[in-house]
DNA sequence: TCCTATCTGTGTAGCGTTACACAATGCACC
DNA sequence: GGTGCATTGTGTAACGCTACACAGATAGGA
């Protein structure tokens, strides 16, 4: 920049306020400086200097979960994506994503991020990413939980809607099933009956699995002999494995109540007799395949998380749910 | 810093080096330093003093398009992301998405950002923020083109790859059309017969139509009387309303290239009579339709893009396609 | 005993920028 | 001609960090 300034024939300060504060210099200056500035091929302040001097960094952090693959093949994450991408954008903030997943390096690349804020997409409550974007000081904002001091929470009521979403799809049933999310960090995948909603790592799928439990007792079934089938990401080829696998320990299954719409499509595909089942998400394909399912906006809770995370109020999402009643649940 | 130093009765240069060059400093000052930096709440060293310091900032700018909304909304794009998001992860750097397409202020964004190098996704020739990516002296990785000095490319040759789909898909064909994406930055929706390769402000989709040109070509067809049908977006719902208005003005339309599978299929729900169609990227949607496709993988282009722009050699993905022919084409 | 090598801690200087206070100028007004 | 005000340019100091050169201490070898 002082080279510009030299160049120039002008002080430093001049050059700086012809790139900040135009108005401040006389249009005489100001052309002295663009064109010294054409010559010598300076595109502008240095973004890092800025940054220092100003104190902040005009950038949003967002940390994606152990694996930033898992992330990008779940629609639903790009979609929560999407929405904090518009709010940046409307802000002329920037978006970093912090790449993580990658062993113990993670926390060292979350602290030494040049971010303002962070927003974090579900994780396990006692994933270390989670604790070392907390110990940055700077504002945190998680999706789905879990709950911890100085954060702030966006995200539906999943217990609630995973309730109402059980009710439904359990209402006739005699045999019914979950098919779940991973419930653990290494996202083992298997069968088990009565999965205890308290073992599960993950806030969100714990308070689904908490809802769909509820859903149970209240229509007097016994939820320890109800089997949960565990999938390790979003993704319908590995579903329709573990649908099998239920179908197998489970003869007669009559209704699966999936944590997702990729999930139940797979139930249905897998299914030979007929099948209620309940999805999550009201995507495309709810729609194509007429699914009972919990519609909810992951774009609009993305929004929410990002204005939180720049200090401003975010609309509660408690609320937002709602269950869409489909054929696939008689109607 | 200094105050942990002064609470820690130790110089800020062991300071500093009890972070990056722990072994540099005894053990016992790592201790008393760490000590001091837990009571101060000192979190480690501030990213963009570091940077400034260092030079460089470890991250990697995506400029992703005129509009953020449209990029998230297209699976492709989220495809390439996902591809730079993996190099990212790879090497710990940081992937920042530059929103862009907001205004006049789109230009000062791309050079503001505090990033080492830019990957550009598919946009128009003369988009102001390719411009000023370029004006910026950092490394510009472009995807699809366009040619610039200074800039690596990264693609597919998109005119082979349609001239085969083409000739595929216009074989037998007495009334074929095309399903094209915007061809104009404005993204105006409309048909129109023979239009000239050569306008098309996207150079993706130039080659494309070039090369669908080409195949027409080979069989004897005459382009002036193909029509083509643009759609602003890879968008479903858009694209059926678009195929119905290439029916209304083609009533015999037996072929349909498009530029994607998801217009592919909306083109087939249209289609009241037997059609030949083809896509483009063998996304689930060709597997699961049946439907002849192009191949290429826009992962692996997003990560030889980032790879390219961290300055390392990246595979040529110029033949990094394949015809994939299915039922749609009768075959 | 002296010389060299290793280990550990410290000071300096500067990365590129901008907030702030201040100086110089011109102009209007009484 | 002096006062007040707006306009425009400049110097200083700091933002927080680390490469580098150096200093003191300790140990080992000749």
């Amino acid at each position: 920049m002082s080279d510009v300034a030299r160049a120039a024939g002008v002080s430093p300060m001049t050059v700086s306020y012809t790139y900040n504060q135009p108005d401040r210099v006389s249009a005489e200056s100001r052309a002295k400086v663009q064109q010294a500035a054409a010559v010598l091929g300076y595109a502008g302040p240095d973004p890092s200097a800025r940054s220092l001097r100003y104190g902040a960094t005009r950038t949003l952090g967002v940390v994606l979960g152990e694996h930033l693959t898992y992330a990008f093949d779940d629609p639903q994450a790009v979609a929560f994506l999407a929405g904090i991408a518009e709010v940046c954008a409307e802000r002329g903030c920037g978006l970093l994503i912090v790449p993580t997943g990658t062993g113990d390096d993670d926390r060292n690349r979350v602290v030494a991020a040049a971010v303002d804020a962070y927003v974090v997409w579900t994780t396990t409550d006692d994933d270390p990413v989670l604790a070392a974007a907390c110990g940055t000081r700077r504002p945190v904002v998680i999706h789905g939980g879990p709950d911890r001091d100085g954060t702030t929470l966006v995200g539906i009521d999943n217990r609630a809607a995973a309730r109402a979403a059980g009710a439904e799809v359990f209402a006739t049933a005699r045999r019914p099933a979950v098919l779940s999310f991973p419930i653990d960090r290494n996202r083992h995948t298997f069968v088990r009956c009565g999965v205890d909603p308290d073992t599960v790592a993950y806030p969100v799928t714990r308070d689904r699995l908490a809802g769909y439990r509820d859903a149970a007792r209240d229509l007097g079934i016994d939820w320890s002999q109800v089997p949960v089938g565990v999938c390790s990401t979003n993704d319908m080829a590995e579903a329709r494995t573990v649908m099998r696998q239920l179908l197998a320990s489970t003869p007669r299954l009559d209704a699966v109540a999936a944590m997702s719409d990729h999930l139940a499509l797979a139930a249905l595909r897998e299914a030979a007799s007929p099948l209620r089942v309940s999805g999550w998400d009201d995507s495309d394909i709810a729609r194509e395949h007429n699914l009972t399912t919990v519609a909810q906006s992951l774009r609009e809770q993305g929004a929410a998380c990002a204005t939180a995370a720049f200090g401003d109020p975010a609309p509660d999402h408690r609320g937002a749910w709602r269950l869409v009643r489909r054929a696939s649940t008689g109607g």
